[in-house]
RNA sequence: GCGGCCGUAGUCUAGUCUGGUUAGGACAUCGGCCUCCCGAGCCGACAGCCCGGGUUCAAAUCCCGGCGGCCGCACCA
């Protein structure tokens, strides 16, 4: 961190965001409240394609979906989830020095308490670990105040006078379980597919600053992927696979390093640094989407996360980090394999069937040793507790009951003694059409406000004085400017029509006449308009334009009737800057 | 949430210590003049003491509280 009196580039990037329209803090006219802030004119255009290039690179281009769903969730959800045990902290205050500290920190550094063991107790039982073992504030000495359960999950109440409990949901994910097994219907009950939820997510934050990188409401991307955890290949791994990956693996940040590996996504699953070939496709894809946006592969790496660093539902993740000039290495995706574990949760909390049947290729028969239990014999022996004895008895293992049954003549049931004379053993003929199972999900998830502050963090340029924003042209908000030369002799006139034909054509287009030629090219360059259009007095001889580039200041001639369709194949990256007209 | 520093037009800033005329300037913006390709020039306009309370004849200035920002601590599932 920086004592900077100079201002960093966060700082120039916050005053033109808030001058020319791109983002700044909500609510300022009441003071403010932070970790909310307002998208602009241009910053909302620039996130919404942001977002429209997540939506072409991995849903269109992959066959997979976006769905729309509430932010708004009762409670039962993040029961099911976890969140609402795992989105809270126990904290302690020092009476003497007002000084605020996680209670299960403390309890594992001063009492040696096991990490796994503190996570599961309850506020009482740590209240009196830390007196039973004298914890006193570690910065002071002070006593500590009773723990206090922080949670971090915005809560409300659903209706009028209810006392429905609601919370805004911290992730989109979950309102994608919830709705599973409908989704699963509609894609025709496919196998991988993946379902998107672009919308705002809610987290009440104990401290946020850092402008859009850490707010309390923000947009979120999740996906989805559920695949069958028995078909984990990936078939468009070879699309990624020579892709190289800058990976800070747990290993080598275990021994207090963060070097990085530069390995292919082939090689990184080879080796297993990546278990899932999914997580590695997307993972791979997220660095294209990066560079797309403008981050450099230098500028990126994908830190492993640690055992608990990771969410609860996380058996591995990385998150994608990229270099920031205020706050180094930052976040902006984070790539975890949740396992079966959230479709589970909605699975014990619903008493929905949330598997999936997956039927073989061909039906196979097989031969079955099953346990028939002698109903007769059983009534008898455990009369009113008998239909007990046939539930516990439908589940359990025949081998393990035989074996029990040579070992120790019994086996227990629960607390009751099956004998044998209580069951036959039989040989049954099993069809087997397809099986049963609870998909397994791979999670990609960006935050769109940070993706859009990196994006105009490494368009920030400045060239001669003036600061130019390089935003790649898919990106940029304002696409094209039609600029009369001077304000006289018909140009205006001139330059309206073109602007109004480039508008029809479906462009972005801005006209401007004020000032001199040098002061709107400055002014356009610096909210990232990639084109400007000039009409001059050659205009009026021959119908021909001139085409000036934000990035090299060059010019081009062109006609006025080539320019729609050349500039929509420029736009789509089908053409070059020098090939929109001749070189001047 | 704690501590330190800070808060004057859209932006940057003078003035605050030592209370006192109409809060001064620059850039940006808008209008006009000028202008044949890179924030040119001239004229004019718009626009400000974070909010609340207190002290005082008088508060941008002193005091208290709040809000916000930056940095550090804590937090970031």
């Amino acid at each position: 961190m920086r004592h900077s009196m100079v201002s960093d580039k966060y700082e120039k990037i916050s005053a033109l965001a808030r001058r020319r329209g791109f983002f700044w803090p909500s609510y300022e006219i009441y003071g403010g409240v932070s970790g909310f802030i307002n998208w602009g004119p241009l910053g909302a255009v620039m996130k919404r394609k942001i977002e429209d290039k997540f939506r072409d690179m991995f849903l269109r281009r992959l066959g997979l979906y976006e769905i729309e769903t509430p932010i708004i969730g009762p409670e039962v959800i993040y029961v099911a989830s976890g969140h609402l045990k795992s989105f809270r902290e126990a904290m302690v205050e020092c009476n003497r020095c007002k000084k605020r500290f996680r209670a299960d920190h403390l309890l594992q550094e001063f009492a040696n308490l096991p990490s796994h063991e503190t996570e599961k107790m309850t506020l009482k039982e740590i209240a009196e670990a830390l007196k039973r073992h004298r914890v006193k504030c570690p910065e002071c000495g002070g006593n500590l105040s009773a723990p206090q359960y922080f949670l971090t999950m915005f809560k409300t109440t659903i209706g009028p006078y209810s006392d429905a409990v609601g919370y805004g949901r911290p992730e989109a994910a979950q309102t994608i379980f919830v709705e599973f097994k409908r989704l699963y219907e509609q894609v025709r009950e496919k196998l991988p597919t993946g379902f998107a939820v672009i919308g705002h997510a809610l987290r009440n934050e104990i401290s946020p600053r850092q402008g859009p990188m850490r707010l309390r409401e923000f947009t979120i991307i999740d996906l989805e992927f559920f695949v069958d955890p028995e078909d984990p290949c990936c078939s468009l791994l070879e699309q990624v696979e020579d892709e190289t990956l800058n990976l800070v693996l747990a290993e080598e940040r275990l021994k207090g390093s963060e070097k990085p590996v530069k390995l292919t996504v082939k090689e990184a699953l080879s080796k297993g640094y990546i278990k899932s070939e999914w997580q590695a496709f997307f993972m791979a894809l997220a660095k294209r989407f990066l560079m797309d946006l403008g981050v450099p592969e230098d500028k990126q790496r994908f830190i492993e996360k640690l055992e608990w660093e990771r969410a609860h539902y996380s058996s591995q993740g990385f998150d994608q980090e990229v270099y920031l000039d205020r706050w180094g290495w930052v976040e902006v995706s984070g790539f975890n394999d949740r396992t079966d574990f959230d479709l589970r949760g909605h699975m014990r909390e619903s008493g929905v069937d949330m598997r999936v049947f997956k039927p073989h290729e061909n039906v196979r028969v097989r031969k079955e040793r099953v346990i028939e239990p002698v109903i007769s014999v059983i009534g008898r022996t455990f009369k009113r507790d008998a239909n007990k004895v046939l539930d516990l008895l439908s589940k359990v293992n025949p081998n393990e009951v035989e074996k029990q049954f040579k070992k120790q003549g019994y086996y227990m049931a629960g607390e009751f003694k099956i004998l044998p004379s209580h069951v036959k053993f039989v040989e049954r003929e099993v069809k087997e059409t397809g099986r049963r199972f609870i998909p397994h999900v791979i999670e990609p998830s960006f935050g769109s406000d940070r993706l859009a502050y990196v994006a105009l963090e490494y368009a920030y340029t400045v060239k001669d004085g003036r600061v130019i924003l390089k935003l790649p042209r898919d990106i940029a908000p304002v696409q094209l400017a039609v600029l009369p030369l001077v304000q006289k002799d018909g140009l205006p006139e001139k330059a309206r029509a073109l602007y109004k034909r480039l508008i029809d054509e479906g462009f972005s287009v801005e006209y401007d006449e004020a000032g001199s030629i040098g002061k709107r090219y400055a002014r356009f360059d610096e909210i990232g308009v990639p084109l400007c259009i000039t009409i001059d007095y050659q205009t009026l001889k021959d119908e021909t334009v001139t085409i000036r580039d934000r990035d090299s200041w060059r010019q081009v001639r062109a006609s006025i009737k080539s320019l729609p369709e050349a500039l929509w194949e420029y736009f789509r990256f089908k053409r070059n800057f020098e090939d929109l007209g001749t070189s001047l």
